[in-house]
DNA sequence: AGTCTAATCCCTT
DNA sequence: AAGGGATTAGACT
């Protein structure tokens, strides 16, 4: 500012520009030098030719009596005559409290025409101002008219006082918010941090070392992705009051007050408007470093990198927690990923031509979803379905089943040939199953010898989304735990995020939503069996949701008691649990048998044994093993294609009527049904026990219990040989452990072209896989002998050819 | 160093 | 031109 600006700016009610300059001298060389120094220019100014006998005054006033009062004095001396007259009705009503050294200087009142450029309102005028505010903060002009006579201020003044006041109490309000969002965020950030210390290096009580974070609960993790992000939040806070202040304010340095008691805030919030915030004393803490390590760390491309340097040693305490963290984020991602890859729709998902199916839009994919596990490996195949069905369970026991390795084999007994959690990385929230981490292992099976179990490792993520509705993600750890002893052999599949929504139904009934969404081997699958597992139908979605749906069904016809009508006998409800329970074990066995499962290789066998079909042979040992008989059992098992549809193929296999034609065990006739029990809505699925009518002195007492299931995704028709002693003890609600079975039958699946875009094979054919165990010796120690895998191989090769001979086509 | 207040500048309506 | 947001200067704490 120059002095000749400041003479020509003003030029409204008496020069405004004029006054701003010169009290502003006044004040500055009242204040920031010693007054004697800067009178001298002052007065020796030639344009400031009204400023001699005030300034000597001032400069006199100030050595007298000191450089404050020598302020409010000089000021005072440039007043108008109206002003002072103000003031002394002001001083004269009493409430001069704060300006004691105005009212002393009252007498200085030469210079009527200067106004000065500081002054404040008396209190009775901001008295008044403030009463109507209170009523009305804007005022019109006629009000503003009428206060200005009434305080004998300006109408502009009176007009700047308002326009003032609601600036400022926006500016108050706006702080105030402000500072409500600073202290929650200071109060949690603390709670973090102090919940963060104690995780970190958490002594054992007991020993005082190190204790390694074992059952920490998903809280804490929680906590540090909140972490993350409740710093995001007050970074931006920090920026927005740092705008407001006119100056930045670190985040990190900034004093962190402790979380006191929330009553402070609360009393603050409620009572005062304006003003008057209860202050919480700020304790200081320790700057915080590293305060999000790894939290930021980013997208998952680096996540093999820590785990491999921890491979080598033990983990300490922050390595694991360091892992758990990485492992979580993984999770959270991979659960992201289910939830969009579940409800997403056309651009991601495209239905195929005839609307039946729907296929992954990969290019979509990617752009949509971070790699989280990394790169496909050039080696292997993706495959990714997505399927839905309404289930006969509510979301909870779906829950509970999945997150359990047992039960979750119970559920789904002809997909995974076993499963096993190997580490609970985060016990979840309050005893729910909400946000359980875990780490499991399992072997997934296409009921075949000609195709590989999938054998993956995997974190299992299960999260509640709201009332009612779950979702439970599996995401592929392959490669990142160095640590267990038996990493994968070769990584022959991955699980991309994949899993299930579940979302209860009104009715009982749950919704579920499934995708399956892995890479693969295709090389390690026989071709005969290739289209079926690129349909999705042998290990997607579909054949899960199904299976469920099968299961459950079941389940649900086992605990309403209400069902005994189609029973062709009485059994008893505990009978027929445990007829159910004897013939899933035998199913279960049946599918171990003709399934490549990594417990029993398939023997290549050698010898030069030249078996005709692609028989596939493999023994156990049974040494005291209850439910099997000792001894060597051989298992024997090919797949063979069949020019006939499923359904048509299952109708036959079990019909008692036709067994005669491929069951050497029902001598030459019909099968007699003994009892039947049913085990799902559809007639498909039943246990029954069964008896070869035609008479045969010997096999008198020889009963055969089958079981056959059928759903979308295939069928199977599994019987064995039991003794009437034992089926007695069972359908009289014994326990049926102790009953040896061997198990054979027939998987029945589709051949995957069906439904696929070549049109060539309408119907589609079927997949027959056949599977025969057979006890060899009974000396668990015997050797195989050549004899009895030509045996073996031989039945399987006749009963395929019956078979063949039977559906009207030789091939 | 920061707050409060009166006032100005400058832009929108 | 009135009103309001942004800014400023000065006093105060």
């Amino acid at each position: 500012m120059s002095f000749g600006g400041l003479f020509d700016s003003g030029s409204g009610s008496g020069g405004g520009g004029a006054r701003t300059g010169l009290a502003d001298a006044v004040h500055r060389s009242s204040t920031a030098m010693s007054a004697s120094n800067i009178s001298q220019p002052l007065l020796a100014s030639p344009s400031l030719p009204m400023f001699n006998s005030p300034g000597l005054s001032l400069t006199l006033q100030s050595d007298m009596e000191g450089t404050g009062a020598a302020g409010k004095g000089g000021a005072w001396d440039l007043d108008s005559g109206r002003q002072n007259k103000e003031d002394e009705n002001e001083s004269r009503s009493g409430g001069s409290d704060n300006l004691g050294g105005l009212s002393g200087d009252n007498l200085e009142q030469e210079n009527p025409r200067k106004k000065k450029r500081y002054h404040r309102h008396t209190p009775h005028q901001i008295e008044e101002l403030e009463a109507f505010f209170k009523d009305c903060p804007h005022p019109d002009e006629k009000q503003r008219l009428e206060l200005s006579k009434r305080l004998s201020l300006e109408a502009r003044q009176v007009k700047f006082w308002f326009q003032n006041r609601r600036t400022q109490m926006k500016t108050q309000m706006e702080r105030h918010e402000n500072m409500i969002l600073r202290q929650e965020n200071d109060k949690l950030r603390a709670e973090n941090l102090s919940i963060r210390e104690a995780t970190r290096n958490p002594l054992c009580s007991n020993c005082g070392g190190l204790a390694m974070l074992g059952e920490g609960s998903l809280e804490e993790q929680h906590l540090r992705i909140e972490n993350a992000r409740l710093k995001d939040e007050l970074d931006r806070v920090c920026s927005l009051i740092g705008k407001f202040l006119g100056k930045p304010i670190s985040a990190l340095s900034s004093p962190l007050p402790l979380p006191m008691s929330d009553s402070t805030l609360d009393l603050a919030v409620g009572n005062n408007v304006f003003g008057g915030l209860g202050l919480v004393t700020p304790a200081t803490l320790p700057p915080v470093t590293d305060f999000t390590a790894g939290a930021t760390s980013g997208p998952f491309g680096t996540v093999t990198t820590p785990a491999r340097n921890v491979g080598t040693g033990t983990l300490d305490g922050v390595d694991r927690s360091q892992e758990r963290f990485v492992f979580l984020e993984l999770a959270l991602t991979a659960m992201d990923e289910l939830v969009k890859m579940a409800q997403m729709e056309d651009p991601l998902w495209v239905p195929t031509l005839d609307g039946r199916k729907e296929t992954l839009n990969y290019e979509e994919y990617l752009r949509s979803f971070p790699r989280c596990i990394g790169a496909k490996p050039v080696e292997l195949v993706s495959e990714a379905t997505r399927a839905t069905g309404a289930v006969i369970i509510n979301s909870l026991a779906l829950v509970e089943t999945l997150m359990d390795a047992t039960r979750w084999v119970d559920m789904f007994p002809s997909v995974i040939a076993r499963a096993t959690t190997i580490d609970v990385i985060s016990s979840g929230m309050g005893g729910s199953r909400n946000g359980v981490l875990q780490h499991m292992h399992a072997e997934l099976q296409v009921l075949s010898p000609l195709v590989p179990v999938r054998d993956v490792r995997f974190l299992r993520f299960c999260k509640q989304l709201t009332e009612g509705a779950w979702a439970v993600v599996d995401v592929s750890i392959d490669g990142i735990r160095d640590d267990l002893s038996a990493p994968p052999p070769n990584m022959s599949c991955r699980r991309l995020p994949s899993g299930c929504l579940v979302q209860d139904m009104p009715n009982g009934y749950s919704k579920v939503t499934w995708v399956e969404h892995a890479e693969y081997d295709e090389a390690a699958v026989h071709p005969l069996f290739r289209p079926l597992v690129r349909s999705g139908m042998a290990l997607g979605a579909h054949r899960w949701v199904v299976s469920l749906q099968r299961r459950c069904q079941s389940l649900a016809m086992l605990m309403s008691s209400s069902l005994s009508h189609d029973d062709t006998t009485t059994i008893t409800p505990s009978g027929r649990r445990s007829m159910l329970k004897l013939a899933q074990r035998m199913t279960d066995n049946f599918c171990a048998g003709v399934c490549a499962s990594s417990a029993h290789e398939w023997n290549n066998l050698s010898g030069g044994i030249n078996i005709g079909e692609d028989v596939r042979v493999k023994t156990s040992q049974n040494v005291a093993e209850p439910g099997e008989p000792p001894g060597v059992v051989l298992s024997a098992a090919t797949s063979v294609w069949l020019p006939i549809a499923p359904q048509r193929l299952f109708d036959f296999l079990r019909n008692q009527q036709l067994r005669s034609q491929w069951d050497i065990l029902s001598n030459g006739g019909p099968m007699e049904e003994m009892a039947h029990i049913a085990n799902g809505k559809e007639t498909g699925n039943t246990v029954s026990l069964l008896r070869a009518s035609a008479v045969s002195a010997d096999h008198n007492s020889m009963l055969i219990l089958q079981e056959t299931c059928t759903d979308a995704s295939g069928s199977v028709v599994v019987y064995a040989p039991v003794d009437v002693p034992a089926m007695h003890l069972v359908m009289s609600g014994g326990d049926s452990t102790y009953v040896t079975l061997l198990p054979s039958g027939f998987a029945i699946l589709p051949d995957g072209r069906g439904s696929g875009a070549g049109v060539t094979h309408k119907a589609g054919g079927s997949l027959l896989t056949v599977g025969f165990q057979i006890l060899v010796n009974n000396q668990p120690t015997a050797k195989l002998t050549v004899e009895s895998v030509e045996t073996v191989s031989n039945l399987i090769s006749c009963t395929v050819e019956k078979i063949k001979a039977a559906i009207h086509c030789e091939a």
